[in-house]
RNA sequence: GGGCCCGUAGCUCAGCCCGGCAGAGCAGGCGGCUCUUAACCGCAAGAUCGGGGGUUCGAAUCCCCUCGGGCCCGCCA
């Protein structure tokens, strides 16, 4: 079952050998001069089935998807990716010795080089007439089945590049994911807002509630951490009067993986000086919807795409935290709740938590249970319980509150915003009621942050989008396992020798 | 972490309930075919049935353990 046993492999590596043996290189160095096999497509569009273009030969390259002998002519299907193109070789044209070789040396998976003029063969297939041929590189492993592909969940994570290269759909994929971050930027740049870079591995990691990973330094003899969130290097720079920055790059919680979580993930972050968070819903909903029409040019074959840029069309639904919770379950009086009530609402909902939660988390219990099913439509949902969000700024004028929204659609969340506290005591306050609450997520507190504080952070008003999930809405992917490319995976045992 | 399910040829899948010679298609080999496109026709080959143990005259099939994966639940976005 080991590959260098496999029969397959042996006969490719044979091939290999000889052609050596014929002076004939397996992996040349380069194939100058190619273009695209669309545009060899494009050039047959306006012949008639039969017909031969006239101009300079073409030169392409792709992968051998399959080959179809005939005697004395064959097709070879390639692709690249710009998609696929049919080569068609004859005797004719390559002569009984250059046929032959091409019948012997290609396998299914071998990447080719190809030089021919545009036709359209009498069934009406744009092709390639082939007078050169050239092998670019030998595949010894044979690719997945052509017409079923590679189904095994586990071989397309473990072995993504078979994934990429066997389904054309999870190319198409991956790059509209990677389009869409470049688009994300676009249109930050647009806004003049600045991309910085922060450090990944900290001291304490902070920002948010979740369990870091850990690691050490030996330059420094210590214990550090890898960082669960952008949040706070990024309002330092509000302080240092970088005014609008954003930040995308991964953050890491040491939590299992499901369809919409994974341990290492993308996050854009960006804060914004002199706004709050009236100012950052428009920004959201001018970003969702151009993101949305990019989205749809990217992928028209998508459903989920095409219907984007109407779904994301600004502006979004508004609906209250407190008043759609208590619409919702029928429970009144929210803000007035003991601690000890909220908890056994919580449970009452299903929602298992320990008793010495900070007492936001069981409001997001039963937000989560009762509302964010609920909400398809893109949906802004403001004004938090301060209980819920130690980071946020309270409410002008609403007792009890944050300015805070979380952007919601098909029941996930696909952005977080405040109005940031930039009050150098409360922070410090909300810091210590978090520590006092004990329990495992809560917030660490960041003494040197609370420090830059008090040199003055402009009010600002700042955003969160989980990059993974913003990709998945825009595309209709249900498993956050399909737009990472190499998802973590478990050491495969060794092979018993 | 808890529950359910899956693992058979390089790939896609039968066979497992109800134990009795491990099958097919694709890919690969050989032969044929100058318009096919999941090309076609013929021949031959390819498997310690994820791994280990047990029950049995006999195990891919039943039982136990283990590894890997999927889905649901719990936790983090």
């Amino acid at each position: 079952m080991g590959d260098s046993d496999s029969r397959l492999v042996q006969d490719r590596r044979a091939k290999v050998e000889r052609l050596r043996k014929e002076g004939r290189e397996p992996f040349p160095w380069s194939f100058p001069g190619r273009v695209a096999t669309s545009q060899v497509v494009a050039a047959c569009a306006p012949l008639a089935p039969g017909a031969e273009g006239r101009g300079p030969p073409l030169t392409v390259a792709g992968r051998v998807r399959a080959v179809r002998v005939h005697g004395k002519s064959a097709f070879v299907d390639i692709d690249d990716l710009a998609g696929p193109l049919q080569l068609f070789a004859r005797v004719d044209e390559l002569g009984e010795e250059g046929f032959g070789r091409l019948t012997a040396d290609l396998d299914p998976g071998d990447l080719v080089g190809a030089v021919g003029r545009p036709v359209v063969t009498r069934r009406g297939e744009p092709s390639l007439r082939v007078t050169e041929l050239t092998l670019l590189a030998k595949a010894l492993n044979p690719p997945p089945e052509k017409y079923h592909g590679l189904k095994d969940p586990e071989e397309r994570l473990r072995r993504r590049y078979v994934d990429l290269l066997a389904a054309p759909e999870s190319r198409a994929r991956f790059r509209a994911r990677f389009l869409l971050t470049r688009a994300l930027r676009a249109h930050l740049d647009g806004l003049d807002f600045l991309e910085v870079e922060t450090p990944t591995i900290v001291p304490v990691a902070s920002g948010a509630a979740a369990n870091p990973f850990t690691t050490r330094s030996r330059f420094l003899d210590a214990e550090l951490q890898l960082r669960i969130a952008l949040e706070l290097p990024l309002k330092r720079l509000l302080v240092g009067g970088l005014e609008r920055v954003y930040e995308i790059g991964h953050v890491f919680r040491n939590e299992d993986l499901d369809s919409s979580h994974t341990p290492e993930f993308t996050m854009m972050e960006l804060y914004w000086a002199y706004a709050d968070y009236h100012d950052m819903q428009r920004l959201v909903e001018g970003l969702y919807g151009a993101l949305a029409s990019e989205a749809a040019r990217l992928l028209p074959e998508n459903p989920a795409a095409r219907a984007a840029p109407e779904r994301f069309r600004p502006p979004f639904a508004v609906v209250d935290f407190v008043d759609e919770l208590e619409a919702r379950s029928g429970i009144t009086d929210l803000l007035g709740r003991s601690r000890e009530e909220l908890r056994a609402l919580a449970r009452a909902a299903g929602a298992t938590v320990p008793d010495d939660s900070p007492p936001g988390k069981f409001l997001d219990k039963l937000f989560e249970h009762y509302v964010e099913p609920t909400l398809d439509r893109p949906t802004f949902v403001v004004d938090f319980p301060a209980a819920t969000t130690p980071l946020a700024k309270r409410h002008r004028s609403r007792p009890g509150r944050v300015e805070r929204f979380e952007l919601f659609a098909g029941g996930t969340e696909l952005g977080n915003a405040y109005t940031e506290l930039n009050d150098p005591d409360e922070q410090e306050a909300r810091f210590r009621e978090q520590l006092s609450a004990r329990g495992e997520d809560h917030y660490a507190y960041d003494a040197d942050f609370v420090e830059a504080l008090r040199y003055g952070m402009p009010p600002a008003s700042g955003l969160g989008i989980g990059v993974d999930r913003m990709v998945m809405a825009l595309t209709g992917t249900s498993s956050i396992k399909d737009v990472v490319l190499f998802p973590p995976v478990r050491e495969r045992p060794v092979d018993l020798l």
